[in-house]
DNA sequence: AGCCTCTTGTGAACTGATGCACAAGGTGTC
DNA sequence: GACACCTTGTGCATCAGTTCACAAGAGGCT
C-alpha cells in the first residue's frame, strides 16, 4: 500500500533481477506472472517477490498474479530505467577494454562514451569504437559528454587519483574495480567490485569444507 | 571469545579487507595496529573490526592492538590462503581474456591453469598462457588439472549449460559473470558478479536524486 | 605502588531484512 | 448467487548484522 515511499536498499538490488526475469515474456503480448513463477524466474523466493513489489505501491491482482507488461513498466519506472546514463572508463587495460567492448550496456542505458589512459601511446585511439583520452582530460569529458557514471579499471595506485578528478568533475556514481578503498564524500556513491575477494571467499568456503571432509 | 566457531558471512566477506589493509604494513618488521587503524584501512569502522576479530578468536591486546605478524597469520590461517586452488575460466572472450591475463588473480592463490571456449578458433590455441581448451573437454580438465572453481564467463544463453558440466565434474565453487539465474545443487556455492544490475543499483540512485532535485 | 591513558572484547539495544501464515479479495463454474 | 479455488498483500515472528557504550585489562609514567 506504500504509494512511493523509500524503497529498502535490498529490494532496489533486486529489482533489475526481477526486469531480467520479465524478459522470458514476450513483448507486447499479455500475460501475467504469479510471484512463483517470478521468483523462480529471479532466483529468490516468492515471499520476497510480493514484499518487495508491494514496495512499488505496484498492485497484482489476487487469485490472478501481475500483469507482465504493467509490471515491467512499474519496475523501469521505479528504476529509472528509461534515462541514459553516459558511462567513461578510466583505465583501457584488459578490462577497460572488456567493458568497453560490451554491448549488454549500452543497451540497458550506459553508453560508454570515452575512455582515459595514462598510456601515451593509447591517448588518442580510438578502441572498439571509444576515443582514448589523457586522464587530465576528464573534467572536460564528463562535462561536454554528460557523463553520470565514472568506472574505474586503472591499477590500485592511480583509483585514488582517479576517483578524486571524477568527483572533482561532479561525477556522484562510481564503479570501481580496483582492490583499494576509495574515499569521497557522502554524497558519491560508490559500488566496489573486488573480483579478488569474492575468489577469497570462495576459497574459504572450500577450506572450511576440506577441513571438516577430513574430520 | 570463540576459539573456533561459526564465523558470520558478513565477516568472512571482510576478512580479505582486513587481509589487504594489512599489506600497508611492511613484512617482518613487528608492529601493531589499532581497531581504528585498521578500521580506516578497510574502510570499514572499528566497531566492526574488533567484532569481527573476535569471531577468529584472536587477541589483540588491550591499551595497545594487534600484532600486525600474528594478525595476518590469524586471518590468513581462517581463510585458508595458504592453500592454491587452480581456476578455470569458462568462455575466453572479452572478459575471460582479462581475467586469464590478470596476474593478481595467481599471486593470490588462484592460479588460472585452463580455459574453454566453443570457438573453433580457438581451441587448442594459448592465449596469455592459458590453453583453451573445447566445452566437451572440462571434465577431463577438471579432474586432470585438479581444478577447484570454475569462472563462467560465456555468454547467457550457455552459462547454465556450462554450470551443469562444472558441477557433473565435481566443482563446487563458481564464479559467474552472466547474467542469468543459475541453478545448482545446494553443496555447490555460487557467486554471481553481475555488472549490468551494479551499474542499474548506480542508475536507481541518480533517477531518484534527479527527481528529489527536481522537486 | 598508584594512577593515568589507551584500546580491546562484549553485552545489549537497534536496525534492516527474511520468511511464515493467513485473511482479504479476485476469478470461474455450476 | 453460492461455492471452490487461487494468489496477493501484509502483520508478525525471527534472524543476521550493526552500532553503542563501557567494564576490564594492559602498558607506561611518576
Ligand atoms: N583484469 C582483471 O581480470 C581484473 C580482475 C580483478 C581486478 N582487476 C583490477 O582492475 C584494474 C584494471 O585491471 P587490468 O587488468 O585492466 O589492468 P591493466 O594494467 O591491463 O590496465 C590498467 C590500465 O590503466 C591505465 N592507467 C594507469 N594509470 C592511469 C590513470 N591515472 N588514469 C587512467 N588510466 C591509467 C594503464 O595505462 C593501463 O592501460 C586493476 O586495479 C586490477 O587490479 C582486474
Ligand atoms: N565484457 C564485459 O564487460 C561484460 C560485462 C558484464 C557482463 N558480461 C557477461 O560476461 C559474459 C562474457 O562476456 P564477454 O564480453 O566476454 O562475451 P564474449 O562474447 O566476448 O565472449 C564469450 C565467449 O564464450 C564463448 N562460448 C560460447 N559458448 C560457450 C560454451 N558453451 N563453452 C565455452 N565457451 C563458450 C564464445 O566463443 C566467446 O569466446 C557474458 O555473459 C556477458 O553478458 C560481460
Amino acid at each position: 500500500m506504500a504509494p512511493l515511499g523509500r524503497i529498502p536498499e535490498a529490494t532496489v538490488a533486486r529489482l533489475p533481477l526481477y526486469l531480467r526475469g520479465l524478459d522470458a515474456f514476450p513483448v507486447g503480448v499479455t500475460a501475467t506472472v504469479s510471484s512463483d513463477e517470478l521468483a523462480d524466474l529471479a532466483g529468490v523466493n516468492a515471499a520476497k517477490v510480493r514484499k518487495d513489489l508491494s514496495h512499488l505501491g505496484t498492485y497484482g491482482t489476487r487469485g490472478v498474479g501481475y500483469d507482465v507488461t504493467f509490471l515491467r513498466f512499474q519496475i523501469s519506472q521505479a528504476l529509472g530505467v528509461a534515462n541514459v546514463w553516459p558511462v567513461v572508463v578510466c583505465g583501457m587495460g584488459n578490462l577497460g577494454r572488456a567493458l568497453a567492448n560490451h554491448t549488454g550496456f549500452t543497451d540497458r542505458g550506459f553508453p560508454v562514451v570515452a575512455a582515459t589512459d595514462s598510456d601515451p601511446n593509447k591517448i588518442g585511439t580510438i578502441v572498439d569504437g571509444v576515443s582514448v583520452h589523457a586522464p587530465g582530460e576528464l573534467g572536460d569529458i564528463v562535462r561536454r559528454l554528460d557523463v553520470a557514471i565514472g568506472v574505474i579499471s586503472t591499477p590500485a595506485e592511480a583509483a585514488q587519483g582517479t576517483a578524486d578528478a571524477l568527483v572533482a568533475a561532479g561525477v556522484t556514481s562510481i564503479m570501481s574495480f580496483a582492490p583499494t578503498v576509495l574515499s569521497a564524500p557522502d554524497e558519491v556513491e560508490i559500488r566496489s567490485v573486488d573480483l579478488a575477494t569474492e575468489l577469497q571467499i570462495l576459497g574459504f568456503h572450500l577450506h572450511r569444507n576440506r577441513i571438516a571432509g577430513d574430520a
